[in-house]
DNA sequence: ACCCAGGGGCAAG
DNA sequence: CTTGCCCATGGG
């Protein structure tokens, strides 16, 4: 293992916050997959200790080069925001393979964060590659998952959620989407393009904008944070929460909310309002 | 038994 | 442009 450089990083904090859903616990190191190459990271203090020759890329997966400190000087000042900040200092916004984030946050409506790893790792398994060294294999590309039954899909636990995943393995397979040239587009261009797809709304597009396309001020509302911006606006439609999200939080807005989001959830609080 | 989960789509007001 | 309802499925 050698060591890369990573002050300001919590990275048991940043694979529990509801990014990615593959990682596995190798003793007190982490293993998973980034993109197809198998990588174990392990975090002894400012150190991470990876694989050796996957130093890169697993810098630049977990994002060590967001200036962590900068942009916790833009965060807003309330108690409930403080708090989350103290609670989740060194998670990270992690640079997700982009059809991989798509597919992958496709599935995850109305569902558990535990059940969104479970039909991840049932994908990979039944349409996937397997990798040396990996118990996980990589996650299926569109014309795999196109290719399945839409029977073969529920089998993964996928449900209602089957048909859009296939509808838009479908698309991105036959080049009625480029997710490669949206990472040029402006951010309203590339969401309009993504909540074209079935099953992609702006929920689900705003998070392959801040998890895929290093959009930091993209602002997807789940009923978690719908919640915690309602105790602090008081009250809000969907669409409302979402500007007032973009409007309170600026150019780091999806940091903001990303810990908002983490500490909502594992403290089971909500701001005083 | 009952409610909720990192929603989206569609029809009806 | 909003609201109501359904879509499967597992976990608390």
């Amino acid at each position: 293992m050698s060591v890369v450089a990573a002050p300001e990083f919590d990275l048991r904090l940043t694979l529990a916050s509801g990014q990615v859903f593959h990682w596995e616990p190798d003793g007190d190191a982490w293993r998973g997959l980034i993109g197809g190459t198998v990588v174990r990271v392990e975090q002894r203090g400012a150190g991470l200790h990876v694989t050796p020759g996957c130093e890169d890329l697993a810098a630049r997966y977990f994002a060590l080069d967001h200036p962590l400190e900068a942009i916790y000087a833009t965060f807003p000042s309330d108690a409930f925001s403080r708090a989350a900040l103290d609670a989740c200092r060194g998670l990270r916004i992690i640079r997700q393979p982009r059809w991989e984030c798509l597919a992958t946050f496709l599935t995850s409506s109305m569902k558990q964060m535990s059940h969104i790893r479970a039909m991840s790792l049932a994908l990979r398994a039944r349409f996937g590659e397997p990798v040396e060294g990996s118990a996980v294999a990589s996650y299926p590309t569109p014309a795999a998952i196109a290719g399945a039954g839409e029977a073969a899909l529920r089998a993964c636990g996928l449900g209602f959620r089957a048909p859009h995943l296939r509808a838009t393995a479908r698309c991105v397979a036959e080049g009625g989407i480029d997710l490669e040239a949206l990472a040029g587009r402006d951010t309203p261009a590339a969401l309009a393009a993504l909540c074209r797809l079935p099953g992609v709304g702006r929920k689900i597009a705003n998070c392959v904008l801040l998890f895929g396309y290093e959009r930091l001020d993209a602002v997807p509302v789940d009923v978690w944070i719908a919640r915690v911006l309602r105790a602090m606006r008081g009250g809000g439609a969907l669409a409302e929460l979402e500007a007032f999200s973009r409007e309170q939080f600026g150019s780091y807005a999806g940091y903001v909310q990303q810990y908002l989001f983490h500490h909502a959830r594992v403290s089971r609080k909500l701001p005083a309002s």
